[in-house]
RNA sequence: UGGGCCGUCGCCAAGCGGUAAGGCACCGGGUUUUGAUCCCGUCAUUCGUAGGUUCGAUCCCUACCGGCCCAGCCA
């Protein structure tokens, strides 16, 4: 509702005009991944402008696996993508789709192609194709095959189906112009033989489709109206065309693309994400670093942030990198709105209120949201011995510092203000505990002295906490843009991306039972449950994103 | 060096002939029992460069410069 101003990208112009012109009526997209791998935050763009276009326009959007490689496929990528699709927020048209499911038509459509002269099966090798291909500037030669008899190639095409032919002793190629400055057009492969099952169909081929021959007639099958791909197909365009204007097919989609999300200090390549799981730099897919989608929602990303920050991204042709600060933005912004808040000390130093009852325990309430309703009330208990940060004790610091510092107050959030009175050290000098006082009657109050407290810590019972893990993740490189120029990005990998912190003291009033829970632990950032690793007897909490941290600048400066 | 695409603030991104939106980041200030949030405010006389057309150009033309993509029986 609030988004009448916003401008259109320019494929929502082109809808928009479609719509008007009536040249379609309704909108069709479809989101075509590939089973062959995990889908990372770059997928994520395409999936919510595929789906976000078909939502804003009331139209529909299959989601359609482009599998017609399947030495590279398997179904364990076909349930990955679907989860996280769906994690996403997104549901598809109908049953899910397969290229596979159309490879009856397709193979009647190559016939189709061949009965009309306009495809033929080539016995040039590989090393021999790229040969008559010729080069970026020089135009290639026809095949010798290239003028077999309709007859023939009608013969060799069913025998390559049926199997008489080893694996690249031919293919079925389309007959274009091998002198096309586009070096898409100079006879494309149509089918290729490959003696491999697949995932989808078993057995039943020996021969697959390439992409180039399949997509454009599975989106017209599909009825899709704006078929939206990377920038990279863009010179595919011309014979996504001329398959459709040379087939007799269904409807008339059409192609258009945009460019591909890059976010800097992340790498966005399959295939080198797949290198830093097999090298182990990494846990795995869903490792917390990982630019995975699964990797995003194990960190504690949320669907509408991601959701947002592809939206922030933009859609456009300019290759750009967009800020991973960017991202950072969203998610704090959601989980600020949304989520509760909990006390935890990371790393713990005991404060004995020396003038606060030996026995004593007190029951101190606070919000489960600071400004939103709907949050179950904490309930802390307050006793003698507390447990705060290390970092906020000093012994002594200049003005600027508003933690405690002896001889100084500070305020305990949703507790009392007190005193520091001195530092216990062991034999090395180390501070092992602070003295203090409370200051008496001070619980959501000011004192009566008039003398406040400069800043507020955070705190947690000594006596009654829980016990967890906390695991700190920094950027995965240590270079903005770890692939520039073909830098080898396994040489700037960050030593320091993930940093365990043990013994660290939650509040007791937090939900271990549930998987996945997040909170803000108040002044140091959002964490959230880690989905694998973290047990009920054994908690931990994996840092999605810490707060901004203005201090962390001044004292830098 | 053949073809295609792209160049507006540090990063994204509107604008498409009438005199530079917005977001992120940054930097100031205010509120605050999270140095968070929130709220205000600063932040491109200039649109890759050089010419040209025009009363007027980021928007039109020309040339140049810079970047990306294409020579898989990958997608």
């Amino acid at each position: 509702m609030s988004e009448i101003n916003k401008p259109l990208n320019f494929i929502e112009k082109i809808i928009e005009e479609d719509l008007k012109t009536g040249k379609i009526t309704k909108i069709q997209t479809r989101f075509p991944p590939e089973p062959n791998g995990y889908l990372h935050i770059g997928h994520a763009k395409s999936i919510v402008l595929n789906f976000g276009l078909a939502q804003k326009y009331q139209g529909q959007c299959n989601l359609r696996f482009d599998d017609t490689n399947p030495v590279k496929e398997d179904i364990e990528f076909v349930e990955s993508i679907k989860k996280d699709v769906q994690w996403l927020g997104f549901e598809w048209q109908d049953e899910v789709k397969y290229t596979s499911d159309y490879f009856d038509q397709l193979h009647d459509w190559a016939v189709y192609l061949i009965e009309q002269g306009k495809a033929y099966v080539c016995d040039l090798n590989q090393d021999e194709t790229r040969k008559y291909r010729g080069t970026l500037t020089q135009a290639g030669q026809n095949s010798p095959y290239r003028s077999r008899s309709i007859e023939e190639n009608l013969n060799l095409f069913s025998q390559m189906r049926a199997g008489d032919f080893d694996e690249g002793h031919c293919a079925l190629r389309a007959i274009i112009d091998m002198s096309h400055p586009n070096m898409q057009m100079r006879d494309p492969i149509l089918y290729r033989i490959k003696k491999v099952s697949h995932h989808q169909t078993g057995d039943k081929w020996c021969i697959y489709p390439s992409y180039d021959y399949a997509h454009g007639q599975g989106d017209s099958i599909e009825r899709i109206s704006h078929s939206i791909c990377t920038l990279e197909f863009e010179e595919h365009r011309p014979l996504y065309d001329w398959f459709i204007e040379n087939l007799p097919v269904p409807s008339t989609p059409h192609q258009y693309e945009f460019s591909r999300l890059n976010v800097n200090y992340t790498i966005t390549s399959k295939r080198k994400l797949k290198q830093l799981v097999d090298e182990k730099v990494v846990d795995g897919w869903d490792d917390p670093r990982m630019p995975t989608i699964s990797g995003l929602r194990r960190r504690g990303f949320t669907p509408q942030s991601v959701r947002k920050f592809c939206e922030l991204a933009g859609v456009t042709r300019t290759d750009g990198v967009v800020d991973v600060a960017t991202l950072e933005f969203t998610v704090r912004e959601d989980l600020n709105e949304n989520v509760p808040r909990a006390m935890c000390v990371l790393n713990p130093l005991k404060v004995i209120l020396t003038n606060y009852p030996e026995d004593k325990v007190e029951i101190l309430h606070a919000p489960g949201h600071p400004f939103k309703d709907g949050f179950t009330p904490r309930v802390l208990p307050f006793g003698r011995e507390i447990l705060i940060d290390q970092a906020d004790f000093r012994e002594a610091a200049n003005k600027k510092y508003k933690r405690l510092v002896i001889g100084k107050r500070v305020r305990l959030r949703n507790a009392y203000i007190i005193e520091a009175d001195a530092a216990i050290k062991d034999a090395d000098g180390n501070i092992i505990e602070v003295h203090a006082r409370i200051i008496e009657d001070t619980v959501g109050k000011n004192p009566t002295d008039g003398i406040k407290a400069k800043g507020v810590i955070h705190w947690v019972s000594a006596a009654d906490n829980i016990d967890c893990e906390i695991r700190i993740y920094d950027r995965l490189f240590t270079q903005a843009e770890p692939e520039a120029g073909g830098a080898d990005f396994m040489q700037c990998i960050n030593p320091d991306s993930l940093k365990i912190i043990k013994g660290c003291k939650v509040e007791k009033a937090i939900a271990i039972d549930q998987r996945e829970v997040q909170y803000q632990f108040e002044r140091e950032g959002y964490f959230i449950q880690d989905s694998q690793d973290s047990h009920t007897d054994k908690l931990i909490f994996n840092q999605t994103i810490s707060l901004r941290d203005t201090w962390a600048k001044i004292n830098k400066s």
